[in-house]
This record gives structure tokens, sequence and C-alpha cells, in this order.
DNA sequence: GTCTATAATTCGATAGAC
DNA sequence: GTCTATCGAATTATAGAC
């Protein structure tokens, strides 16, 4: 390990770097995987697209690198009992309206092998812990994560993907009324009612 | 209208068209339209792929038949209210597990605008149709079977399309018992309750 | 009706000059 | 660190022989 001159040296390459996320991004949840080219992206970036596989070694080091992400759940232990579906679908929400990256996941998971696996980490990884903090059946847990995921990609999907005009057009404060108790009851009710 | 010589006289290419269409739906479902090449669908219907262009014209035109789908939705004013949900989910489970074209439709829409629309047009032209034969409030009325949707195109979407464990392994059954009540608040509920 | 041959693009990836 | 040039492969689509 040898130390740079200047370690903390912002370098050129870094402010690069990120126009061609920011450009990946925009254009992965687009287009999707394989309509998304690494040339379009490039352009968008204003740079060579030779820079793209220089950093980012194969286009799909650079969906890798887009698509890394944070669902920044909140902690539900800190959360009564009776708003989890609230709490989530609010959360939710918000973050799909701020944040391209998860429409980018979404829609090339939808064609990409790889890009689906990734979803599935995700999913594994933060929804369905984020549902083990609070004293659910071990047993269930996992069941009432999955039909969690449907109801709020679903969401997403009509909304942000195909975009069915009432999906689209539905105020989000509606939303939340119908979906928060749908999200209530996959996390502590009972089926059959 | 010239009448041809032999009018009910099945062609042999009836069976070469049947063949790819087969071929074209299990390709477009398992890979997406832009993954799915005319040539794969070809050697996978033993034909040469020209036939596909001669007979189709063109990949979309291809997809657009391939895509072709009824929901066969039940008649609800024939079913009890109070099960109008149940009777929903039953039917859209059994025919996804039964008819490969709707997963076909699905992750094509994800990336490709022509089958994004003509998922509109499924999503306006059937669901809103069967949703309206009953007594709901008209302003209303597209604005629960896009809830519906977003549910049922959800569950899809994780059971089939991405696979997330929990979502594949659970039963049927118990699909229907967790899903239905969600469905039924859609039709005839109120929302925050 | 079926196939061969190929045109016309487009893409990911590489090599190397500067 | 950036760009030019290009390779090799794959695609849709067309033209035309049989």
């Amino acid at each position: 390990m040898t130390a740079p001159a200047h370690p903390n040296r912002p370098r050129r390459s870094d402010a690069t770097r990120a126009a061609i996320l920011r450009a990946a991004r925009e254009r992965f949840a687009a287009d999707g995987y394989e309509r998304a080219t690494i040339r379009a992206i490039a352009a968008d970036a204003r740079i060579d697209p030779s820079m793209v596989m220089r950093y980012y070694g194969s286009k799909e080091g650079l969906f890798a690198a887009a698509a890394e992400f944070d669902l920044r759940l909140p902690d539900l232990t800190a959360v009564p009992p009776g708003q989890f579906g609230e709490v989530l679908i609010r959360h939710f929400l918000a973050r799909w309206e701020g944040d391209e990256t998860l429409a980018a996941l979404l829609r090339a998971a939808s064609t990409n092998p790889g890009a689906a696996e990734r979803m599935r980490g995700l999913f594994a990884d933060q929804l369905v812990a984020a549902v083990s903090t609070f004293g659910t059946d071990p047993a269930t847990t996992a069941r009432r994560a999955g039909l969690v995921a449907s109801q709020v990609l679903g969401l997403a999907f009509t909304r942000y993907i195909v975009r069915l005009p009432p999906m689209v057009d539905v105020d989000p404060e509606e939303l939340v009324s119908w979906v928060a108790p749908t999200l209530q009851r996959y996390l502590t009710g009972l089926p059959e009612n």
C-alpha cells in the first residue's frame, strides 16, 4: 500500500465518474438494461464511450454501480405497531419519487437476470430484515415481507413503469389511505379478514 | 373480394403460423422483448427465420400477434358482492399459471413502449370494464380498477418475473386468503380502514 | 412455401496514439 | 486521462433462387 502524494485531493476523474453514473441511472430507468446503450449514456454525460469501459469495465459493471441502492427503511421498532403500514407506504412513495435508481432497477429486473438477482438480494437484505425487527413469528416473516413487496412493487410498476392513467393521476395522499391498510394487514394481521 | 377456391381447407401454413406463435410466447415470456430474437424463436419452432418475417412482417408484428390476450374476466354481476375479491384473485392466479402470454406481456411492457401501450389497453378495455358492471360510483371506478391492477400485477411480478422466493414458494390457497380481502376492499370498500 | 445469401445497422469491447 | 479507430459479433430485414 503506497500512499498517494495528495491523499484527499479530488481527482478530475471523480466528476466524470459521477456524471456517468447519473446518466446511466437515467437511461437504465427510461429504457431498461438492453436498450440503454453505453454510447447513449456516454453522450448524455458528454464524454467518450470508451471512458465508461475504462471506469466500469463492462456494461454489467456499470449497471452494478448505477443500481447500488439503499432503501433506507425506517426503524420499525420506533414506530407504533398500528402505523407500520402508513409509515412504510409513505416512505416508499417518497423514495420512488425522489430517486430514479429504483425505477432503473425495476425495469432492468424484468429482463436481465443479474438485475433480478440484485432485486432479490435487496428484498432479502433490507425488507425482510426490517420486518424481522419487530416481534413477528419468524416462520411468517419472509411471507409477510413478500406480500408487502408484491403490493409496493405493483404500485411502482403501474405508476412509474407501465403508467396506467388512474395510478399516475391519483393523489399520493389518497394512495397512502388505500394502501396503508393493505400493508398493515400483511405485516401484522391474519389472512382471511 | 375474390373467394378462394377451397374456402375452408386448412392450409399448410396454418400449422407453421401456430408453431411460430407458440415459440414466440415462450421466448417473449422468458427473455422479454429485446432479448427474444427472431432467430431463436424460429429455431424453437423448427422453421427458417425468414418465415417469421413472411408471416408477421416484423418483430413488432410478431409480438402484437403473440401478445393478443383475453383476460376472460368473470361476469361480476353473477357473483355475490362479498366475494368479488376472492373470485378475482382465484381467476387471475389460474390465468397466470395456465397461459404464459401474460408473463410475456408483463416482461415486455417493462421495456417496450408498444407492449406498455398494449397493457394499458388491456387494463382499460377489460379490467375497468369488468369493474364497471356492478354499481360502483363511476367517479371511482377507474381508481378502484387501478388499485386492483397494482396488487395483481405486483403479485405476478414478484412471483413469476423476479421470483422472490417467499412468493414463489407460498401455497396458492394461502395467497388467495391474503390477497382476496385486499382486492375486496379496493373494489367495494373505503380507504383508511 | 421454404430456404440461402446478404445487406445495413448497431452494439460491446479493445488497441493504441497523444 | 481522453480520444480515434476499429474489431468481431449479433441483430432485423430484404432480395431472390428453387
